[in-house]
DNA sequence: TCTGGGGTCCTAGGACCC
DNA sequence: TCTGGGGTCCTAGGACCC
């Protein structure tokens, strides 16, 4: 019986900018890493056309579809709307299990759905006009009776669809498909597979689980072949606890110098303990992550003899881990990992003293002004480099970063280059809006919060209308709209100079692989 | 202008212990 | 005292996923 649901939102990322930017509905959009060596996170379906695919460099992508608008991803949107889509899904089911930030398994026999085909897809398509009504963008739901099922399912489905595997025609609807298909099977073991005269899921079963073994190895074998008999019982989890945390950058241009290197090796770690913190744990064993020139990549790791969230003992360890590695000839990438993780209340108690008798100490030092440089190694320092170097620092426009001008109001970061910023004056819920061009340092420009993709309802009751946080006050600004002439954009282009070389851009950022036809998005609600 | 960032799981060898 | 046979921990690397 169909009981698993799996939802995929479609060409997430860019979909959301689509439904966030009217001027970009029905245009190529590719969201991703603007830097020298960005990838494409998420291709609208318009750029897919052009055959941009998610993990494409971005180079390749520019040469491909250069009419397409780039744009720097905006996790804080993207959140937003997961949370709302996940939201839905937990009404369904107490047992959610989210794989990123757009796709998720749900149990629906453990919500209480009758289990039949008719039942599971009215689940189904109500759900997907929930998830329309709310956020204004589509998923598409598989229904199975396995996670890997209805993940085959919703790939089917995609984009703006729903697929159902009745039990029992899995066999014949596996058969004919691409080892690829198969959850585990990334490259290099379907080329394993390959070399072995095995392409479908049908000569996978053949093949039989003893020569699986033997071409992969124990476990992936034995998995392998369950999987290609249509057999997966892997449970759908709700909440699993994070069992590492890491932080990595990749640099526009290779390090040399080993003092960068050091400093951004200590930079990282930081990075890394305060993510920690938030996370509310603490972890044992410190890892360094190299890659070189070359991108051949290495790691070194330290276990501590406890767990520990002190910032100068991660920064210490990885520096450690850094004498033992050659960097001369040049390092793409650096991160800093810290796994073994803890409860923070399971800190031992004399790494906590050490804590606290640092943290007054620089409480201390903070107060002093600013101190620098001195031996006694300073906790979280580039929390306040990162943003604080003030001053003269200019200001970056990423495009498709939302801005707010004092006389047009609301618009986003189109491009910028040689002094100048191009802004497209629209929101979320206008018509597509005109574009102004201004100095970099125009003090009537500023960065500002994303705006909800739906307007919120004018509050009627507070139960109706579905939780979205209104963290921007003042969203209803004057700004009567330009309805005719919103000429093809054709923004991010000029990201050129004004960013700082020899640092990565847009650290962070995820991936949606999803496959399929070219189709126009409905994002409007 | 070749190849991001944040994870998970598995394997394999050596140390160490019983 | 010639080569045992687990278990567990640690380190390093690699495949895979989104």
């Amino acid at each position: 019986m169909p009981t698993i649901l799996h939802l995929d939102m479609d060409a997430f990322f860019a979909a959301a900018e689509q439904a966030a930017k009217p001027s970009l509905r029905g245009k190529p959009v590719i969201v991703g890493g603007l830097g020298p060596r960005g990838v494409v996170s998420t291709a609208s379906y318009e750029a897919r056309v052009f055959g941009v695919r998610s993990a494409m460099a971005m180079a390749q992508a520019r040469r491909l579809c250069p009419n397409a608008a780039y744009l720097a991803p905006r996790f804080a949107v993207y959140r937003q709307v997961s949370d709302i889509v996940m939201g839905l899904l937990g009404a369904l089911s107490p047992l959610v299990e989210p794989l990123s930030l757009d796709e998720a398994f749900v149990d629906l026999e453990a919500g209480g759905v009758p289990a039949s085909p008719e039942a599971a897809r009215a689940v189904g398509e109500r759900l997907r006009a929930d998830i329309a009504a709310a956020t204004g963008l589509t998923g598409s739901v598989g229904l199975a009776g396995s996670k890997m099922l209805a993940k085959i399912a919703s790939e089917q489905a995609k984009p703006d669809g729903l697929v159902l595997i009745e039990p029992g025609t899995e066999w014949e609807l596996l058969g004919p498909m691409s080892v690829r298909t198969l959850p585990g099977v990334g490259p290099a073991t379907a080329e394993a597979l390959r070399r072995a005269g095995i392409h479908t899921v049908a000569e996978t079963r053949e093949a039989g689980e003893e020569e699986l073994v033997r071409l992969l190895g124990k476990a992936h074998g034995a998995s392998l072949y369950a999987m290609a008999c249509g057999r997966d019982d892997r449970p759908v989890v709700a909440e699993r606890d994070a069992k590492s945390v890491s932080v990595e950058d990749t640099f526009d241009v290779d390090l040399t110098d080993r003092t960068r290197v050091q400093v951004e090796v200590a930079r990282l770690a930081d990075r890394c303990v305060r993510r920690l913190r938030e996370a509310g744990r603490s972890g044992r064993t410190v890892v360094l992550k190299v890659r070189r020139y070359d991108f051949s990549t290495l790691t070194r790791s330290e276990t501590l003899r406890g767990p520990t969230d002190d910032p100068a003992v991660v920064r210490e360890a990885a520096a450690r881990l850094l004498e033992g590695v050659d960097t001369t000839a040049g390092v793409r990438l650096l991160g800093v990992g810290v796994s073994g993780l803890a409860d923070y209340t399971q800190e031992d108690l004399f790494a906590q003293a050490a804590q606290a008798a640092h943290e007054a100490e620089e409480a201390q030092e903070v107060t002093e002004g600013a101190g620098e440089a001195g031996g006694a190694p300073e906790a979280l320092p580039a929390a306040l480099e990162e943003g604080g170097e003030d001053v003269a620092r200019p200001r970056r426009w990423l495009p498709g970063a939302d801005v707010r001008h004092a006389e047009y109001g609301a618009g986003w970061v189109q491009g910028s280059g040689v002094g100048r910023v191009t802004v497209r004056f629209e929101d979320p819920w206008s018509a597509p809006g005109r574009v102004r061009t201004f100095a970099v340092d125009d003090p009537a420009l500023e960065p500002s919060e994303p705006l909800p993709l739906v307007r919120p309802e004018p509050a009627a009751g507070p139960d109706e209308s579905p939780a979205i946080p209104d963290e921007s006050p003042g969203h209803d600004r004057d700004q009567a709209h330009d309805q005719h002439q919103a000429h093809a954009p054709d923004p991010g282009h000029d990201h050129g100079p004004g960013h700082d070389p020899g640092r990565a851009h847009d650290p962070a950022q995820a991936h949606d692989r999803d496959r399929g036809r070219a189709q126009p998005l409905t994002s409007s609600p």
